[in-house]
DNA sequence: ATCTTGCGGGG
DNA sequence: GTGTACGCAAGAT
């Protein structure tokens, strides 16, 4: 490989010591650490057992000084330093946290400091947090190996390389005081999958399976273990089940403790029941195990949704069917009924249960690239990175691995001055129809202007943040095109597109990072404020000037534009005006054409329509995308638009005819106006405030003669006729199996179709068709909703009725770059 | 209309 | 061994 340009940027990134193969990492405070590694290419496992010198980052010596000779300043003789010493180097540089200390061990260092820290104070001080992060850093003991060492995760190893093994749980229910588990499903590094199963009833019965498990796990020795809501479901059940059967979970590598907890913003709440919501039992934790790493796909499925925003849930079964990942004979069972099923038709839910862990394995495999290649960069174990925020969670790190490498002081958390953070510019030009539409943006705007004017964060002396976003602008292209290279579906494409991820996500985490005053160590609101108004000019240049080339705008939104262009323009003219407009903008900022649509209904900011030249009706935002909608509705909607956006408004009137008349010949069956809603009020807790109010889900239940239900269960209900609340029972096949949900217009056997008709009327037109009212005139609006029984003595023809657009406001005014000026401005200074 | 609370994932 | 998740919709007032 060609020699780095840049070896201090690329150490500050990538860390400098090139041992290969670390798969895990387990510190203990007192100064000894476990390495595990795997041959690069070979499934042969070794543990490196070492020693490191914990440190600290304190902001005065002060509280050290008691220990008078057995203080003393680095790199003197004896080296190495007597046992029992603590020594210190002083770093420079104007950063508060500028004493490096460190000791053989890291409890007897942090008890030293808290002596003289309570000494001083005068109470007592039981933590080194407790002095407040102005005056002392101290990383868990892993970050402190992996600063010191310049070691990173997988180095020299791909993906695959690393040994997975996925385990998922079947249990009774929810609640690990009550339920119990019956069946694991596991699929083992060599992906095979097994269930393992109950094989006698009672405490007994499960507490085998648990041994089973356990013993299973630590023979296929994988170096992770994975599962969707790992965190949030099978490891915090398993441990209570654990804990109440007494059944030791080994878990981790020999020799070591067990299961933990490691503090997480983001882990599980296991007893945050609906109702139990005591400070203290909202206590989040993560698992943590010596020599493995417990990976959540949840985790990596909201990573990835937070910036591709296309699922449709973050569960299992969604998202692997989503990505393809699903057979189509994928099994498929109601949570709630997985245990009986289990009790008459065993093999059906093994089979489910394999095809469980089967898609885990799978979404791993297509998300879980970009934390994997994450741990060969920041110093933090593979799992916390995971799990992390990128800005506080892997950006951070990195900055004060560079700052300790560089031997420079580092800054510690600053409050804010006050001064308040401005956001970005959201203009609605237009609302209603129009056709023709183009939508150009900038990629990455917000580290492009960081760049572009070099605006980083006033304390970063060593300019890191800057230097970092700049070498994975670079080293992200350069993975970019060696993913294009590399074979489809290859591991090498794999690793590729995984750095390029890892890298997209820091890049764009760096001005999160920046803004988030009080949170993060370099964050500066004048400099974040400085990136918001550098984008909102540029926004508005951008408006301005494609405005000027004779186009419609009609939505612009931080760092993109939706307009429309003339009827005669080709796109070869309109990807002309978008390269003009480029043209216009500084050398870093690069606006690009995103995409063309046949047609779109702006109905307020960030709500929309599109309909793509070829392919299914795009819906944006909250008014367009209402999770628990009725799906009579939603299908009314679609098919409304569609023919909205065609121009053919005589068409959304019978689309609208035909609905209203299905409901008035109950021909809609019942669960297309049923709307899913989830329990989370326990029986008598609702009794207790039915009085004050009264709940349709609830009412739903009773009066159907329902007076159990358990938290957390999800039921169908409706509005039935005179009042009444109705519940949807759960459709069974002829087997008295769960059915699967209904095709719109399937015909659903004895279905009593008693729903309130005229309410489904009323909130099709109030809720549904309101939706179309941007893209209509008044008096169009109004006929095309008309109520079909009830004609008027004039009806308008709709044979001449178009759909509108509406202009709301131009690109005027200082904000559109009127005043300003943009290119060519000095850069920022702070 | 505005404020507050609870949800997500999992069986 | 800390948390401050976080962004949104339904419910409460």
């Amino acid at each position: 490989m060609v020699p780095p340009p840049h070896p201090l940027e690329d150490e500050w990134l990538w860390g400098w010591d090139p041992t290969p193969g670390i798969v895990s990492v387990w510190a203990e405070p007192d100064g000894r650490a476990f390495i595990w590694k795997r041959q690069p290419g070979t499934h042969a496992r070794l543990r490196e057992d070492a020693r490191y010198r914990p440190w600290v980052l304190l902001a005065s010596l002060q509280d050290l000084e008691h220990l008078g000779d057995a203080l003393r300043p680095e790199g003197l003789p004896p080296v190495p330093p007597v046992p029992g010493a603590v020594t210190y180097r002083e770093l420079e540089g104007p950063g508060a946290l500028r004493f490096l200390v460190s000791a053989e061990d890291g409890r007897a260092l942090a008890s030293a400091v808290l002596k003289g820290a309570s000494k001083r104070l005068d109470q007592r001080v039981g933590h080194l947090r407790d002095l407040g992060p102005a005056a002392a850093l101290a990383l868990p003991p892993e970050e402190q190996y992996l600063v010191a060492t310049g070691r990173t995760y997988f180095r020299d190893l791909v993906f695959d390389d690393l040994r997975r093994l996925q385990f998922d749980l079947e249990t009774t229910g929810l609640d690990p005081s009550r339920d119990r588990i019956f069946l694991v499903a596991l699929r083992d590094p060599d992906g095979r999958s097994e269930t393992l199963e109950v094989t006698a009833d009672g405490d007994a019965g499960e507490a085998d399976l648990l041994r089973r498990l356990v013993a299973r796990i630590r023979e296929a020795d994988p170096d992770v273990v994975e599962n969707h809501n790992l965190h949030g479901f099978d490891l915090p059940f398993l441990d209570q089940r654990a804990k109440r059967l007494n059944v030791p979970l080994a878990l981790g590598r020999a020799g070591l403790p067990g299961l933990r907890h490691r503090p997480s913003a983001r882990g599980a709440a296991l007893n945050r029941g609906p109702g139990g919501r005591d400070a203290d039992a909202m206590r989040r934790a993560r698992y943590t195990v010596p020599g493995r790493e417990f990976i959540d796909t949840l985790d990596a499925v909201r990573r990835h949704d937070f910036a591709a925003r296309d699922l449709p849930g973050h569960g299992l079964k969604a998202v692997a069917r989503h990505l393809g990942l699903s057979g189509p004979d994928r099994e498929l069972i109601p949570g709630a009924r997985i245990h009986e099923v289990f009790l008459k038709d065993p093999e059906r839910v093994r089979r489910y249960a394999r095809e469980d862990v089967t898609e885990a394995a799978g979404l791993a495999h297509l998300l879980g690239g970009a934390a994997f290649a994450l741990a060969r960069m920041a110093p933090r174990r593979y799992e916390r990175l995971a799990d992390a925020g990128p800005a506080t969670g892997v950006l951070d790190p990195l900055m004060v691995r560079a700052y300790v490498r560089s031997g420079a002081a580092l800054p510690a958390h600053e409050s804010g001055d006050g001064t308040s953070h401005s956001g970005a510019a959201l203009h609605l030009f237009a609302t209603g129809v129009a056709r023709h539409i183009v939508k150009a943006d900038v990629a990455s705007l917000y580290p492009s202007l960081m760049r572009q004017y070099r605006i980083g964060p006033k304390r970063d002396r060593l300019n890191a943040l800057l230097a970092m976003v700049d070498r994975l602008v670079d080293q992200r292209l350069d993975a970019k095109a060696r993913a294009k290279k590399a074979p489809p579906g290859s591991a090498e494409r794999h690793t590729h597109e995984a750095i390029s991820a890892a890298m997209k996500i820091l890049i764009n985490s760096a001005y999160g990072y920046l803004g988030a005053v009080g949170l993060t160590r370099f964050s500066d609101v004048h400099a974040a404020n400085e990136v918001t108004r550098r984008g909102r000019e540029l926004l508005g240049l951008m408006c301005r000037e494609l405005a000027h080339r004779g186009v419609t705008l009609l939505e612009a939104d931080t760092d993109g534009v939706y307009f429309a262009v003339p009827e005669a323009w080709t796109e070869t003219d309109e990807r002309r005006v978008v390269s003009e407009v480029a043209a216009l903008l500084p050398p870093r900022v690069k606006l690009e054409f995103d995409g063309r649509y046949a047609a779109m209904l702006s109905h307020e900011p960030k709500n929309y329509a599109l309909q793509p030249y070829a392919g299914p009706l795009l819906l944006r935002g909250v008014a367009f995308r209402s999770s628990r909608a009725e799906p009579y509705g939603e299908d009314f909607l679609r098919r409304a638009l569609q023919h909205l956006l065609a121009g053919d408004v005589r068409a959304v009137r019978d689309t609208y005819v035909d609905a209203v008349m299905a409901l008035r010949r109950r021909q809609v069956p019942t669960f297309e106006v049923s709307a899913q809603v989830r329990l989370t009020k326990s029986p008598s807790q609702y009794l207790a405030t039915r009085k004050q109010r009264r709940e349709l889900p609830y009412e739903a239940l009773l009066t159907n003669g329902r007076e159990h239900w358990s938290l957390g269960e999800r039921v169908r209900i409706y509005r039935a006729t005179g009042g009444r609340a109705g519940l949807l029972p759960e459709a069974l096949t002829e087997d008295g199996e769960p059915a699967p949900r209904p095709a719109p217009g399937e015909p659903t056997g004895d279905d009593a179709r008693d729903y309130d008709v005229e309410y489904y009327v009323r909130l099709l037109k109030d809720s549904f068709a309101a939706r179309l009212a941007r893209g209509l005139a008044p008096e169009d609006f109004a006929t095309v909703f008309a109520d079909p029984d009830q004609p008027s003595l004039f009806t308008p023809s709709l044979a001449d009725a178009r759909p509108v657009l509406t202009v709301v406001r131009a690109p005027r005014g200082p904000e559109f770059g009127e005043d300003a000026q943009v290119v060519g401005a000095p850069p920022f200074s702070p």
